[in-house]
DNA sequence: TTCCGAAGGTTTTTT
DNA sequence: ACCTTCGGAA
């Protein structure tokens, strides 16, 4: 009975689940069963008494992988399995911190920042450091800040090593930065990281704590950790070793956030006498889609050379959807889509993948008009909306009354007439009395405040403070419908009287039902050991992403980002916008380093296919408000054309395809770079020959061509010309007269 | 001083 | 198309 769990394995897998003692390194391709190998490596550690449950520590980079694995452990080992430490990175370092979060200078109760919240902060602080007009933007200096503490640099490190003006004033912005962050309260997401390694360096107790507590660690996705995350595993592995890491090189997709590839293709060198075993049988895809995502991303110089087989030979050919624009290439997806669900398909088998959030708009229209179940992963969380943001601010500020930032950001929502010169006095008073601006909030007279602002000022005080004396008392959700009816938040909607304030009024009250089942969860994950309260809801808010939430029982098609995807299978997968300069997305400062990544992130989009791969491209694309004629990716000539079934859509677009993919232009990124050209394409808009024939030229009289409602027809005259030109089409259930510009025509011949 | 409407810059991917 | 910022009115 305990050696079941070693049936089903194939043997590489079994050697890396049997594998005990000293540092492991699994190359797990896309889909070799690498989850398989964590959770039954685990299971047999505890199975043989190597160490109990609760001595093992697993961390992932979401919480859904972590979760899934935790269920899969638990399947295996029964309840002993829900003392496996299993957790995200960042919420492994926001636990420990809070046990000691005095070593780091912080409260106990400290605030997680979101991005959004980091970048508002950020831009505050260029505001009152007064940096020099635009030097640097609040993204930039966001990003620099961000990858110094990804690599662990302090604002002293950073400013040593300041390059330029623009770098010095960024170290400037970092030290505030940090500063204000300390003084509030909080950490960022960077922070969680770059503070545990700093504390565990700082204290060696604590360091030999932690290695005695747990004496085995596995890591997943180990080929996007970033320097910090590397140290943490480094000193927490300790002088044991016991160290398992699992990743793919070819998979590494977020260089962009600091992951160093690096970290997977030195392991062997950083840990001596490590242990390698390669994964690379395939139990997800066909032959065919192994066959593709292996051509595009062998291409790669940078990667440990090696090939994915499976017993699942030959497969369905790729399609390979030429679409006029966007639209046509969102109606092409859901046509394929309908046509499966008419077969034995269900919404839950399709995926669409988008290299850029902005991209799901048309394919969203389309399904929502076809009307077929969708969900949209990613893009704006239901925590970014404003609304939610207002009401988590205050929640936050019950609990962390040093959160000067979120004070500031609902001081006046609803409107209490406390304007910026009002809000000035009160944090500088603050400042200069050496106490919060919340504390400071009770005696506006001190700041120089009368009259209705110094009123409100008290009146805001006595409602958090006497709600934050209810806390211990109260159920989370009680305390949130108390605060949302004492400042009046939905009544300020109700005065609103817009559809738009009913669907905010709505979020507000959904966010109630959130808290309810967040607490609803931790009762049932914890069977009542646990209690949960608002300050473990706040960071859950923080840590969690919309893939989190998100599950494959939904019976509906799924949205979402190729990064997103990862992790993921799918019976049929689309991959959309694949052309030139968005897919791979081409940008001034993109290197080869950065097309190797987006090459990689192609094969990542690939091998999520297990039976059905449809790659699309738009020969016509809108982008903000501009609209371009795009070239193929160059991706797309990397696979075989004997795999590749070719099939043109214009539902709506003037552009035709000829029957083959337009051939490749020449790819210089140092050319691009040098003129600065960062266009999709170097032609005109409006320029459709460049695709092979005009409407004019192709739509000869005479023709058979396809009409997605009526058929087959002929056409028998035209008048008119571009895509404004009517056809007299002779189908067989009679005559039609369509506009080109809005039929859904493929010529037949 | 605050509030409201118009202009302007802005988006790659995310824990 | 969206949110922040700026300028003028109440």
């Amino acid at each position: 009975m305990a050696e079941d769990y070693l049936k089903g394995l194939n043997s590489p897998q079994r050697e890396a689940v049997c594998h005990i003692e000293g540092p492991l390194l699994v190359l797990a391709g896309a889909g070799s069963g690498k989850t398989k190998v964590i959770t039954h490596r685990i299971a047999h550690i505890v199975a043989i008494r190597a160490a109990r449950a609760d001595q093992i520590l697993g961390v992932t980079f979401t919480n859904k992988a972590a979760g899934e694995m935790k269920d899969r452990v638990i399947k295996i080992l029964g309840l002993a399995g829900r003392h496996v430490r299993l957790s995200t990175f960042h919420s492994f370092c926001a636990s420990v911190l809070r046990q000691h979060a005095e070593a780091v200078g912080y409260k106990r109760d400290f605030t997680i920042y979101d991005e959004a919240d980091s970048l508002a902060l950020i831009k505050r602080v260029i505001r009152e450091l007064k940096t020099p007009e635009g030097q640097p933007s609040p993204g930039t200096a966001q990003n620099k800040i961000s990858h110094a503490k990804d690599k662990l640099f302090d604002p002293g490190k950073f400013a040593d090593t300041a390059a330029d003006f623009i770098e010095e004033n960024i170290a400037r912005i970092y030290k505030e930065y940090q500063a204000q962050l300390n003084r509030n309260n909080a950490f960022d997401f960077d922070d969680l990281l770059f503070s545990m390694v700093t504390m565990l360096e700082n204290n060696p107790q604590l360091k030999e704590y932690y290695q005695n507590k747990f004496p085995f660690i596995l890591v997943d996705e180990y080929q996007d950790t970033n320097f910090a995350q590397y140290m943490l595993v480094k000193y927490l592995s300790g002088p044991r070793k016991n160290v398992c890491v699992v990743g793919d090189d070819d998979q590494s997709i977020y260089g962009w956030r600091g992951a160093d590839i690096n970290n997977i293709l030195n392991f062997e060198h950083d840990f001596p006498g490590c242990k390698v075993i390669a994964l690379e049988q395939n139990y997800r895809s066909t032959a065919t889609v192994l066959e593709a995502a292996h051509k595009v991303v062998s291409k790669n110089l940078k990667r440990k050379s090696k090939k994915l087989f499976t017993v699942r030979q030959g497969g369905e050919n790729i399609s390979l959807m030429l679409c006029g624009d966007d639209r046509d290439e969102a109606a092409a997806v859901t046509a394929k889509i309908k046509f499966g669900l008419s077969q034995d398909k269900t919404p839950a088998d399709f995926v669409v993948l988008y290299r850029t959030n902005a991209q799901s708009r048309s394919l969203e229209d389309a399904l929502r008009d076809a009307g077929i179940p969708y969900v949209i992963v990613g893009g704006t969380r239901f925590y970014d909306r404003k609304e939610i943001k207002d009401v988590i601010a205050y929640l936050r500020l019950l609990i962390n009354p040093d959160d000067t930032d979120s004070l500031l950001r609902i001081i006046n929502i609803p409107k209490r007439g406390l304007g910026d010169v009002s809000i000035e006095k009160l944090l500088k008073i603050a400042a200069r009395h050496g106490i919060s601006a919340f504390e400071m909030m009770n005696k506006p007279e001190e700041a120089d405040l009368k009259g209705k602002p110094a009123l409100e000022l008290k009146k805001l005080y006595g409602i958090l403070n006497g709600l934050s004396t209810e806390i211990p008392k109260i159920r989370p959700d009680e305390i949130a419908v108390r605060l949302i009816e004492q400042i009046g938040y939905l009544k300020m909607l109700d005065l609103e009287n817009t559809p738009e304030a009913d669907v905010r009024a709505d979020n507000v009250r959904e966010l109630v039902s959130g808290i309810i089942a967040y607490m609803e969860r931790i009762d049932e994950e914890s069977e009542g050991e646990e209690k949960p309260t608002l300050a473990g809801f706040l960071e859950n808010v923080a840590l969690i992403t919309d893939i989190d939430t998100w599950n494959d029982k939904e019976k509906s098609v799924t949205l979402m980002t190729v990064h997103a995807a990862k992790g993921l299978e799918f019976d049929t997968v689309f991959v959309t916008g694949l052309e030139d300069g968005l897919f791979p997305l081409i940008r001034e400062s993109t290197d080869q380093k950065d097309m190797e990544e987006e090459r990689r992130l192609c094969y990542v989009a690939i091998t999520r296919a297990k039976n059905k791969l449809c790659l699309s491209m738009a020969g016509f694309r809108r982008r903000y408000n501009n609209s371009y004629n795009t070239e193929p990716s160059q991706f797309l000539f990397d696979i075989p054309e004997n795999l590749l079934d070719i099939e043109r859509f214009n539902f709506y677009s003037e552009f035709f395809y000829g029957p083959t993919l337009p051939p490749p232009k020449s790819y210089d990124l140092d050319f691009r770079r040098k003129t600065g050209d960062r266009r999709l394409s170097d032609k005109e808009p409006n320029a459709p020959e460049q695709f092979g024939q005009t409407v004019d030229d192709l739509l000869k009289v005479g023709l058979t061509v396809s009409h997605h409602k009526f058929g087959v027809g002929k056409i028998i005259a035209r008048e008119g010309k571009g895509e404004d030109m009517i056809l007299t089409i002779r189908f067989g259930g009679g005559t039609k007269k369509v506009i080109v510009r809005y039929a859904a025509l493929e010529v037949l011949g």
